[in-house]
DNA sequence: GTCTATAGCGTGATAGAC
DNA sequence: GTCTATCACGCTATAGAC
C-alpha cells in the first residue's frame, strides 16, 4: 500500500518538477513552484528527494535515457538486411519525432542541462555520451557498407546533424508550417543530396576558392 | 577626465561579467563573483549599472552584434559578380570561425539566453532575428540564382545550417583533431554536396519507404 | 568616484506536530 | 506519510562614509 501510492506521489513530483524546470530552468525554479505543481506542499518533497540536486538529477535521467532507448531499440529491431542508408533515415527521423514531441521530461533537460552544478552534469554524462557513440557508428557502418562517402569524419557528421536536431527546439514551435515529419523530410533530403543544383555541381569546386578569402577573424570588440 | 577612466572601468566590469556568466550561468553567478573578476566590489557595480539585469543585457548585446555586424559587413563586401554558393561558403565559414574563437562574449550568449527573464530575452530578440533573417535571404537568392535547389524551404535550411554551428560549441573543445577552418571544410562539403555516396545516390529513393516505416512514437514514460 | 555596512527578501532545508 | 513553522544562509540592492 505505502509504498505503491508513493511512487505514484514521486512520479507526479517528478512529473511536475520536469515542466516546472523546462520553463523556469534550474536555479529560478523554486521547490515551492514545484510543490504547487505538484499539489503538495515544499516541505514535503523531502521525504521523496534528499536535495534540490537529487530531484533535478533523475528529471535529467529520464529526460535522456528515454529518447536514447526508444531510437536504439527501434534501429535494433530492424531487419539485418536492411540498406544503412535507409537505417540511418529511420534512426534520424525517429530521434526528430522523439525530440520535438515536446516532452517536458527531454525539453526540461535541454533547458538545464548547462545550468545544473558541474558535478551532477559530469555524474550524468554517460547517457548522451553512449547515444553519441551510437549515431558516429552509424554513420561509420554506412560508409563502411560504400553507402555514406568516407572521405568526411564520422563523428563530425553525427554531430552536425545531431546539432541541427537539437536546436529545432528552440524555433520549430514558431512556425505551423510544416508537420515534424515534413521537417524530418527537408533534413533528410539536405543530408543526403546536399542542397547545391545537381546541375551547378561543379560550381562546388569554387568552395576552395572561398576558404581562401576568409581572413582571421578580427579581434576588435564591438563598441 | 572621469568619463575616459569611468568608460574603461566600465568595459572591464562588462569583460568580467562576460567571464563569469560564461561558465557559472546568469543565476549562479553573484555580482561579488563579477566584481572579484573586475577587481572592485559588489557595491561599486552600482555606480556604472542599474541592476544585474541591465549588466546582463549589455553582455548579451555585447555577445551577439558583433557576430551578426562581422558577418553581415564580410559578406556585404563582397564583389557583386561572386557566385550565391561561393558566397554562401563565405558567410558560413566567417560565421563559424568567429562562433568558435571563444569569445567571452559569444560564449556567455549561448549559455545564458536561456536563463534571463523573459523580458529582457524579448527585448533582446532584435538582433538574433534579423541575423536570421540575413540567413534566410542568402539561401533564397542561391535558390534564385539556381545555384541552390528551390525545393528545400529556405527558412528551413538556414536554421539547420546555424543550428548545426551553434551546437559545435558543445563539443567542439573536446577535440583536437580539426582545426576551425578544418571543421568548416566538412560542413560546407557536408551541406552542398550531401552525405550520400554518390554512386549509391539512387538508394536515396529509399527514403519514402524509410519514411512509411515510422510509426507514430510511443507516449509511454520510462520507467 | 569608490568602498563598507547592512537592509530586505527569498531560498533550501529541517524539526516536529498530527 | 504529510503538512507547517521556522532556521540559517546568500543574494541584490541601498545608504552613506570618505
Amino acid at each position: 500500500m505505502k509504498t505503491r501510492k508513493a511512487a505514484q506521489k514521486r512520479d507526479k513530483i517528478l512529473a511536475a518538477a520536469a515542466k516546472v524546470f523546462k520553463h523556469k530552468g534550474y536555479a529560478e525554479a523554486t521547490l515551492n513552484d514545484v510543490a504547487l505543481e505538484a499539489g503538495t506542499f515544499a516541505g514535503s518533497l523531502y521525504y521523496y528527494f534528499a536535495s534540490k540536486e537529487d530531484l533535478v538529477e533523475e528529471v535529467l535521467n529520464l529526460g535522456t535515457s528515454r529518447v536514447a532507448r526508444l531510437v536504439t531499440e527501434k534501429v535494433a529491431a530492424l531487419p539485418k538486411t536492411i540498406g544503412k542508408v535507409e537505417l540511418l533515415s529511420i534512426a534520424l527521423r525517429t530521434h526528430l519525432a522523439l525530440a520535438l514531441e515536446r516532452d517536458d521530461f527531454a525539453l526540461a533537460y535541454w533547458k538545464i542541462i548547462d545550468q545544473v552544478p558541474a558535478d551532477i552534469r559530469a555524474r550524468h554524462a554517460s547517457v548522451p555520451r553512449a547515444y553519441g557513440r551510437f549515431w558516429k557508428r552509424l554513420i561509420e557502418q554506412a560508409q563502411a557498407a560504400g553507402e555514406v562517402r568516407a572521405d568526411l569524419d564520422a563523428r563530425i557528421v553525427s554531430l552536425m546533424l545531431l546539432g541541427s536536431s537539437i536546436y529545432a527546439l528552440n524555433w520549430f514551435h514558431e512556425s505551423g508550417r510544416y508537420s515534424v515529419d515534413e521537417l524530418a523530410d527537408i533534413l533528410l533530403k539536405m543530408t543526403f543530396e546536399g542542397i547545391s543544383k545537381a546541375e551547378a555541381a561543379d560550381n562546388i569546386a569554387t568552395l576552395k576558392t572561398a576558404k581562401s578569402r576568409v581572413s582571421a577573424p578580427s579581434r576588435r570588440r564591438a563598441d
